[in-house]
RNA sequence: CGCGGGGUGGAGCAGCCUGGUAGCUCGCAAGGCUCAUAACCUUGAGGUCGUCAGUUCAAAUCUGACCCCCGCAACCA
């Protein structure tokens, strides 16, 4: 990508069930960095596309439980979706939808594509069907001729389909991967697919599915029997959302190559493997850096809907406030690594972190800023001690330390960031406690008390601009308060939630 | 011998790559202060860094073996 331009992505979400806490942590990790960019590349530079993936038999098997048609059941839950993506916050710029036409005839032209230049091919796909279930299964994953899922009998079943030559471009995707260290990231995922890579021989992927198993999917331009495989066609949307190809068959576009795209770790595979071969594959340059993010894991165990314990994105962001779920999953869990949720550690944090060491100290300088000079902001003092000048110093590097954090070397470390952050915030708590601003009201000392609540008064809106991407309302809060020369003082930002009285 | 992550004071984690006083947050105890949301500040108690062996002047950190926990099929980032 060039240094000037950020084009970033979040997986296609499959709509076959409601969005849930693993959706917003992507796409809220994609905000924050999307809001990032903005503040320093400009509005217009900035690219962020979410959107939702349609097809498939999953899908078409959730419509029919509903008694809805496909298109109507993906309706339905596309609305969710974007509801879900409004009430976080999440800025994005351009959803997209395999069902869309413009992907819809990028597919279908991609596709072409590779078969004229004869990277997919016709060929015999032989495994086991479950009538019952309409489900394929790999010999790898049968034992018995039972289906794993029912335990019903399994029938042998051979039939055409097309092929893409993944294998063709396997050394060529070894070298390439070898020679951009950047290009999967953390380090861990890059190691893993590099050895993935060395130690197996990749099969060609089955791109194509009979109409006779399923109708639900975007159909072969060269056979219309078939339709496109789900993968094939939704990781296309990062290239179809942007451009387009001209008659020669030469894509051009105004954001690709991409400069991030974003998932959780179950789908690298397909983003680190698939998805660079097929652009390969079309003559596309590879996007900058792809990221695999870790999970949240629910207590004890996964996240999972027979156990009920699948928490609501809705319902937290709704008890605790938007801002605060944010701040939760940017800051509790280093980006990259799993990490568990709990409504009690997130109330913790909000206490600790939020009432406690930003709210607080936002209120107590509003506070003084009205007491001491009737919400004048005070002038910067002439004669600043060597704390205030150390104070100053960490302010005035916040930026440029965020900068650093927030890049594919150090896995875009959002929790680092609010580190940082925190430690300016402690800094001026403590700060309070040394120079006793009460004393020096007492004692008449205006001249000192002023430039300390001006200090105070810069923290805080330093604070303030540097939370902007994480926590954009409170941010603005705080700037509504302090950001302008006339105090404005509201109410505190994070009421402390009482978990004495609660747990008993 | 399928793959991967992990076992560090009461809880949750960092440190391990690039060996050398074991650090952070929360909780707990004592004290201070009053501008502040029973908040803030200071100090303190508390750990044989999973087990065993090896390398080394020196190991949480490197090597080997072993034990235990959790993910990797499904709904699913």
């Amino acid at each position: 990508m060039s240094k000037d331009k950020f084009y970033i992505t979040t997986p296609l979400y499959y709509v076959n069930s409601s969005p849930h806490i693993g959706h917003s942590y992507t796409n809220i990790a994609a905000d924050c960095l999307a809001r990032y960019m903005r503040l320093n590349l400009g509005k217009e530079n900035v690219r962020f596309l979410t959107g939702t993936d349609e097809h498939g038999q999953k899908i078409q098997k959730a419509a029919d439980a509903s008694g809805l048609s496909a298109q109507d059941f993906t309706d339905k839950i596309v609305v969710q979706f974007k509801e879900l993506w409004s009430g976080l916050n999440v800025t994005y710029d351009d959803f997209i939808r395999t069902t869309e036409k413009r992907h819809v005839d990028f597919v279908q032209r991609s596709i072409q594509i590779l078969f004229d230049k004869g990277d997919i091919a016709e060929g015999k796909y032989e495994g086991w069907y479950c009538t019952p279930c309409e489900t394929f299964w790999l010999d790898a994953q049968v034992s018995d001729k039972a289906c794993p899922d029912c335990k019903r009998a399994l029938e042998r079943i051979s039939e055409t389909n097309y092929f893409f030559k993944l294998s063709k471009y396997q050394e060529w995707l070894v070298k390439y991967i070898e020679s951009e260290k950047d290009f999967i990231r953390p380090v861990s995922r890059y190691n893993e697919v590099l050895s993935f890579l060395k130690n197996n021989r990749l099969a060609d992927l089955c791109i194509s599915r009979p109409k006779q198993r399923l109708n639900w999917g975007i159909e072969l331009p060269f056979s219309k029997d078939h339709v496109i495989y789900v993968w094939f066609d939704a990781l296309l949307n990062y290239i179809s959302a942007v451009g387009q190809f001209d008659e020669r068959g030469k894509y051009t576009s105004k954001w690709w190559p991409a400069s991030l795209h974003l998932m959780a770790k179950d789908i690298l595979r397909q983003h680190a493997v698939y998805w660079p071969i097929m652009l390969k594959a079309l003559d596309i340059q590879m996007p900058k850096t792809v990221f695999a993010h870790g999970w949240w894991m629910m207590g004890e165990s996964k996240m999972s809907k027979s156990l009920g314990n699948v928490i609501s994105p809705v319902e937290m962001a709704g008890k605790y406030g938007i801002d605060t779920f944010r701040y939760f999953l940017l800051r509790d869990m280093p980006f990259g690594l799993d990490g568990t949720f709990s409504e009690e550690a997130l109330v913790k944090r909000f206490n600790s972190d939020l009432a406690n060491d930003l709210g607080n100290l936002v209120y107590r300088t509003l506070t003084m800023a009205e007491k001491y000079f009737d919400s004048v902001v005070p002038a910067v003092s002439e004669k600043p001690k060597a704390r205030e000048i150390q104070i100053r110093e960490k302010l005035d590097g916040l930026p440029e330390v965020i900068s650093l954090e927030l890049c594919p070397e150090t896995n875009y470390n959002f929790s680092a960031c609010l580190e940082r952050i925190w430690e300016l915030i402690a800094m001026a708590n403590k700060y309070v406690e040394e120079v006793k601003p009460w004393s020096l009201a007492k004692e008449n000392k205006a001249e000192e008390l002023k430039g300390f609540i001006r200090l105070l008064v810069d923290v805080i809106r330093g604070v303030a601009l540097s939370l902007r991407p994480f926590m954009p309302q409170t941010a603005e809060s705080i700037l509504e308060q302090a950001g302008t020369d006339k105090i404005n003082k509201g109410k505190p930002l994070f009421p402390r939630i009482d978990t004495k009285s609660a747990d008993k």
